[in-house]
DNA sequence: CGGGTTATTCAAAGCGATTTCAAATTTTGA
DNA sequence: TCAAAATTTGAAATCGCTTTGAATAACCCG
């Protein structure tokens, strides 16, 4: 069922079926609902191609993760809460994997020349994201989930790491706690970066020395958080508190410290992140887990609604967003019993 | 960059650029090079929306996840590995989401009408699954993971869901357990149907009688799985081993465990369906979890496989294919101690 | 040397929508 | 009543590619 075939069904012309669907002024109003009555009927839907060829704009946004390391929990719960605000505009996100850096900077290239998105979401930057860059001079319109330090006006929406980080850290100390872990992400990534200097800031503002055997860097999953975590325990003196930079972080400490034969909430606190997983809830862990919980998925959903205002061309400069992170405690925080 | 641009630079018709391109054999060996290297030269790449229109093929292959539900791990991973496959044929997904069974069957009407993508991945399906008597009215190719019992041929990859769960149950049987607990997917979608069945099967075998109060039927949430096993450990007789039908459910259940003061692996057995989840490792918990493997990543990648031989025109009825399912024995299963 | 292949190139007609520009009809107002 | 304005419709151009059918150039062989 081709716009013509309708046309022809209905004896119009083309050009006044196609006003009439798409809201134009100047058709008649019983003509307008004839045709969309029809085209209801008869299930008529423009071809994708045809309208995006003729309209210039795709319709669409892209996402390009490397497969293996980025498609994990942490991005589906994102895609889930974009996806949501796409939806309801009928703008489809198109997910594209790679295996390298270098391929993602081909694969943003290829995008670029076929014109196949009319925005781009950039997530996880470094600090100096060169990717950032190259979306600009490619003139593809995108919004950064992260903020990086580029001088060029950038479209971003952030939480507040360092504030967060500071937050919990300032309150382990307040609970007496002095040799406290930062499990972080990897190095160069603007979070990680912003998390560590949120923790710096908490111990420098309580006088307590910053000893870097207690920061590791590394992915956030259960098994490389449980061997860094396992191997900090063996430390003499112990550390008495964990900063787990995710929930899966957060599983894998708990079992070194359970390994270790120690109490979490009693004998070692932790204080996790929490991007708020719809099947891991820090409420319902045993012993509940303390967190600096921001919802990942509402991220998703207003960077859907700022690639929308953005297409509709509110200028990049004017669209930052930092949001705050909630700290929450619950049972895996606790003061410091004796020192021995 | 339009093709019309480059070839107007090379002095040549669009007919002979575009020819030269696409491999075509009627073009001159040296012009070739010459268009080839040009194209490379000045980063041309064909729009896509007029190579789609010009064609009739949208490249690309759709999903519709009901949102909040379905755009979990499993998802996530399963799409991981579908991406990587169609990342190489320049494929594109396009994610759909959808809040209710009713948008989700409208959406695909709509992809239908819209020609916006040449193929769909179906998932989740039930024993009659409706959405699959849809999509083959619409007359839109799909490749289903998992089954359901409709006449007509569907092209399908599904792991024996029954198999592996007999073999689990039956190994726990061997291992002295008789009130052995099934957490279960929800009732209606094959693969939970599949697995009571090996269940069923493997109590049967033995002469063990089915104790329903012994079965669960949830989603695959830590949380829920929590809930139920803390209930059912609460039951006299207890149950002495459970089986798992998640990694995630396994986490809730685990907790459940601990919280009676009970030990995995020694009070209580357990086995889990491991679909593989990188951020997850069975092999590394404490204690190890025996588990009921298939890669989900590896699922998707051929999926991805599977579609394009569907797009290249090999028949629904010759695409089936059922993946065994490995039984690992770790320390979370043992036998069963004195029955007091 | 000339007719018949073969190899190579191109002009133009699609693909299915939107949109410009013009035409036909109706309404308005003096 | 009639010219001007407003309303409503339509023919044809356009988006950027592929592909058909035709044309030209080069080659072959008796």
């Amino acid at each position: 069922m081709r716009l013509k075939d309708l046309a022809e069904h209905l004896g119009l012309s083309q050009t006044t079926v196609s006003r009439a669907l798409n809201g134009y002024p100047e058709v008649n109003e019983a003509t307008r609902r004839r045709v969309a009555e029809t085209a209801a009927r008869l299930g008529y839907r423009p071809n994708a191609s045809a309208l995006r060829l003729a309209t210039g704009r795709s319709g669409a946004v892209g996402l390009v993760l490397r497969g293996a390391e980025e498609l994990g929990p942490h991005m589906s719960e994102f895609l889930a809460g974009m996806s949501g605000r796409m939806g309801t505009e009928e703008i489809d996100i198109i997910v594209t994997t790679v295996d390298s850096y270098a391929e993602e900077v081909a694969a943003y290239r290829r995008i670029a020349a076929s014109q196949k998105v009319d925005a781009i979401v950039l997530h996880s930057p470094t600090l100096r994201d060169e990717r950032a860059e190259m979306l600009l001079d490619l003139k593809i319109p995108f919004v950064l989930h992260g903020r990086t330090n580029i001088d060029k006006p950038v479209a971003w929406l952030d939480i507040d790491n360092t504030g967060a980080v500071e937050r919990a850290t300032s309150h382990l100390l307040d609970l007496g706690h002095r040799r406290i872990v930062l499990l972080n992400g990897l190095k160069g990534r603007t979070f990680a970066e912003h998390r560590e200097i949120g923790y710096l800031a908490a111990l420098s503002a309580r006088g307590v020395p910053f000893d870097p055997a207690l920061m590791g860097n590394s992915v956030f999953t259960d098994e490389v958080a449980f061997r860094l975590a396992q191997a900090m325990l063996e430390m003499r003196p112990r550390p008495t508190a964990f900063l787990a930079g995710s929930m899966m972080t957060a599983l894998g400490v708990f079992r070194a410290i359970r390994q270790a034969g120690l109490e979490l909430g009693r004998d070692v606190s932790m204080i996790a992140h929490d991007d708020v997983f719809p099947y891991l809830n820090a409420d319902n862990m045993y012993p509940s887990m303390s967190t600096t919980r921001s919802s990942i998925r509402q991220a998703g959903m207003r960077i859907g609604e700022l690639i929308l205002q953005l297409l509709a061309g509110k200028p990049p400069a004017d669209i930052h967003e930092l949001w705050p992170v909630e700290l929450v405690l619950r049972e895996s925080s606790g003061p410091l019993l004796d020192t021995r």
